[in-house]
DNA sequence: CAGTCATTCAATCATTTTATTGAATAAGAT
DNA sequence: ATCTTATTCAATAAAATGATTGAATGACTG
C-alpha cells in the first residue's frame, strides 16, 4: 500500500476507489442502494448474487468508502455513504455513453429506438405537475415506493400495469419513472402505455437523481 | 462481453470505463495528459514506466474511450478525449479524499500540515490579478508552460526558484500553481517562498481545472 | 441454553490483469 | 534500399481478483 513515491501512493488510493466501482455486480448493487438502505439478503436477491458473494462485494465497497453499514438485530443494512457516489456514477455513465460504441449498441438493441422515448426533465415535470396536467407513475416495486416517491405519484409495478389501465385518465399525459437512467421498468411501462393509446413519457433519470437534485420526496408513514 | 441480462451488459460497459481508471499508473498518465497532448515516449519517461508498458496502458484507456491518439511522423500523441474525464477524476478524488482515512494520512505525511497551505480560489485570483496585486508563479517545467499557462504568469521551475528569488517583489503576494490538486510542485514552491519571508499561497487545483472552468489560458506562439 | 437465521470469514480454484521481454511495424533519415 | 527511432504486438511469468463452498459468528426466539 505504501509506495516509496508519495504521489503514486495517493493515486493508488484513488485507484482503489475506482476499482471498487469497476465491476458490473458492484454497480448493480450501488444502483439498488441508490434507492435507499437495503439488507444484504435483499441486495443479494435483487442482483441474483449468492449471499456470500454479495456480502464480499459490499465489504469491498465499504473499505473503499463508497457505502456504510449498520447492524440492526439479525440484519445488516448497507447504504450509500452520500450523494457524491451518485455524482461519480453519473460521471462514469456520461463517459461510457459518449465514448463507447458498444454501449450504444446495447442500449439500442435493448431499448429499441431510444429517441422515441425522449424523457421529460425534472424541471418540466415539476412545473406541469403543479397544474395537475400530468399523471405521475412510479413503476418500481411497492417496497421501494414506500421508502420514498415523487409527490402525487401513483404506484403501479409493471406486472400490474396492464390490468389497471382503467385507472388512468386517457386525456392526461402519463410520466413514468423508476430507479434511474438504466432502470428498464419505466421504458417498458412507456412502451405498454403507448401501445394502448396513452400519451406517455419517461422522466429523466430516476428517484435517486430526483432526490439528489433537492426535489421533494414523499415517504409513507410506517 | 454480451451477458444474457442486458442491464448487466450495460453495467459491464460502465465497469470497463471504471476499470481503465482503476490503476495508479493510468491515473498518473491521465494527470500528465490533463496538461495537454503528449507522445508515448514523454509519458513513459514522466511516469517512469517502460515504453511498452506505458503504451499498453494508453491503449487500454483508448479502448475504454478515455483518451485518443494521432500519429504524426514517427510519434504517436495521446490526449484526453475531453474535459469530462477531468470531472470523472475530480469525482473520484472527492470521494477518496472524504472517505478513505489512508488518503488523509498520505496527504498529511507528504504535505505536512495541509491547512497552513490553504489555497486561493480561481475567482479570487482572477479578481486580484486584474488589479495587479499578485504575482502568479507557474512552477511547471518549461515545455508544459509553453503549451499553456495563466495570463501574466511567470514560469520558474522548482529547481530554479531559489536562485531567482530576487525577481520577486517582496511586497506582493505570490500565488503558485502547477498541474493539479495533487501536483507536488506548487506545495514545495510555497514552502520555499515562505521560508524566505515571501507571502505565498497555492492556487486551488491547477492548470487543467483552470482551463476546464473556461478561464483564459495563454499559449506561446510556436 | 439450544435452535435458528443473517451475515461474515477462510480456503480454494479459476480467471483476469499486469509487467517484462524480445520481435514486428511504421515512418523518417542516410 | 538500409538504418534508426518510436511504437505496438505477442508470449510469458507473476500477481491480483472473483466465485464457491462450508464453517464460524452474532443476535434474536422459544
Amino acid at each position: 500500500m505504501s509506495t516509496r513515491n508519495p504521489k503514486l501512493a495517493l493515486f493508488a488510493q484513488f485507484a482503489a476507489v475506482a476499482k471498487s466501482l469497476a465491476h458490473a455486480h458492484r454497480l448493480e448493487l450501488l444502483e439498488q442502494l441508490a434507492q435507499g438502505e437495503r439488507s444484504v439478503e435483499v441486495l443479494a436477491d435483487r442482483t441474483r448474487l449468492s449471499i456470500a458473494n454479495a456480502s464480499q462485494h459490499l465489504q469491498h465497497m465499504r473499505r473503499a468508502g463508497l457505502v456504510a453499514n449498520r447492524r440492526e438485530g439479525k440484519f445488516v443494512y448497507y447504504r450509500l455513504i452520500d450523494d457524491s457516489i451518485l455524482d461519480l456514477m453519473a460521471a462514469l455513465r456520461r463517459i461510457a455513453e459518449r465514448n463507447v460504441a458498444e454501449v450504444e449498441r446495447v442500449i439500442r438493441s435493448y431499448f429499441h429506438n431510444r429517441d422515441s422515448l425522449e424523457p421529460i426533465s425534472r424541471a418540466e415535470l415539476l412545473q406541469r405537475s403543479r397544474t395537475g396536467e400530468v399523471t405521475i407513475l412510479d413503476v418500481r416495486p411497492e417496497d421501494e415506493f414506500a421508502l420514498g416517491h415523487l409527490p402525487g405519484a401513483v404506484n403501479m409495478p409493471l406486472r400490474e400495469l396492464e390490468k389497471r389501465l382503467a385507472e388512468f385518465d386517457p386525456a392526461q399525459e402519463i410520466v413514468a419513472y423508476c430507479r434511474g437512467p438504466y432502470c428498464v421498468l419505466s421504458y417498458e411501462a412507456v412502451a405498454v402505455l403507448r401501445a394502448r393509446g396513452f400519451k406517455a413519457r419517461r422522466l429523466e433519470d430516476g428517484l435517486p437523481e430526483w432526490r439528489a437534485a433537492g426535489l421533494p420526496v414523499v415517504t409513507d408513514a410506517a
